[in-house]
DNA sequence: TTGATTGTTCACGGCGATTC
DNA sequence: GAATCGCCGTGAACAATCAA
């Protein structure tokens, strides 16, 4: 989708981008056919410059500056460009980012593995993993957890950042992460039910009381996360795909969702799901 | 409850086409 | 060539939303 896309470029917005589709330029290869009166010469003339830039950025595998030029509600079209590089990143922490709030797990899937940080543990290992990769896809991510992560931890996340709850929302699903599964018939299988007040309660018995099962619930419960973002991720790109002429060309498959490596006890979350809380 | 981000709406300005 | 008109991109202001 990345080379069909044009309103990354200073005086095209989607109104140009759609006349130059329906006039025929799919492409960036179409570009030198544009048909006269499509758009003024002298524009068409930027255009072709602009796309030439593009075509040596990208051959440079500099997707960086592409984006930037990008409206953010355009920037689900370079997920199939970046996707063996994406980090599917969710945090958990003892709460909102009030003074003194910590990160307690961070877990990470990029499509093959799972990957997961615990606090005194190997928390310490999250930035350096984290630079390899090249796309985040979160959810409320570019107001909770990427933000959190650069005060934790001090850094600066400067990977392509692909926020679902924006791109989601376009498609009329809201209500919190747990609300578009829920809309999607997904399943979270043995941490259905649990949210993120439960995950400070599962850190805080993990912490006092040094309890296995907690820890585990909890990191189950935050791999969940992770790896429904995958199948999130595809339904929004295929389905924003619709509203452009290329959903029958450009869709992308579904991930294979690896098994979560950690299992929520089940005691524990019935005593978490009880109104004892 | 807080703060950051986004989408939506609206107004403005630039640019090109048209007319005289 | 100048004046006018209309299209479209851009930016500001505001409301809505979501995370643990």
């Amino acid at each position: 989708m990345l080379r069909r896309t044009f309103c990354h470029l200073p005086g095209v917005g989607p109104h140009t981008e759609t006349r130059l589709w329906e006039a025929g330029i799919s492409t960036w290869d179409d570009l030198p056919k544009a048909p006269v009166g499509v758009m003024p010469p002298a524009k068409l003339e930027r255009l072709r410059a602009g796309i030439a830039a593009s075509e040596a950025q990208l051959a440079r595998g500099e997707v960086h500056p592409f984006v930037q030029g990008l409206a953010s509600q355009h920037h689900w079209r370079v997920f199939p460009t970046l996707r063996s590089a994406v980090a599917y990143l969710d945090i958990e922490t003892t709460g909102l980012g009030s003074p003194g709030d910590i990160i307690t797990t961070i877990a990470v899937y990029d499509g093959q593995q799972v990957l997961h940080f615990v606090n005194d543990q190997n928390l310490n290992e999250f930035p350096k993993v984290i630079e390899k990769y090249e796309m985040l896809v979160t959810y409320n991510g570019k107001c909770f957890d990427v933000p959190f992560i650069e005060r934790f931890f001090d850094i600066r996340l400067e990977q392509v950042h692909l926020d679902l709850r924006y791109i989601l929302r376009q498609l009329g699903l809201g209500g919190g992460l747990k609300g578009c599964e829920k809309a999607l018939g997904m399943d979270r299988h043995d941490v259905a039910g649990l949210d993120g007040f439960h995950a400070v309660l599962l850190w805080h018995e993990w912490a006092k009381h040094g309890w296995q099962r907690s820890l585990d619930t909890l990191l189950a419960y935050n791999v969940a996360d992770t790896i429904n973002l995958e199948a999130l991720m595809v339904y929004a790109y295929n389905h924003l795909l619709c509203e452009t002429p290329f959903a029958a060309v450009e869709t992308v498959p579904n991930g294979v969702a690896p098994d979560n490596p950690f299992q929520a006890d089940p005691a524990t979350v019935a005593r978490l799901l009880s109104s004892a809380w």
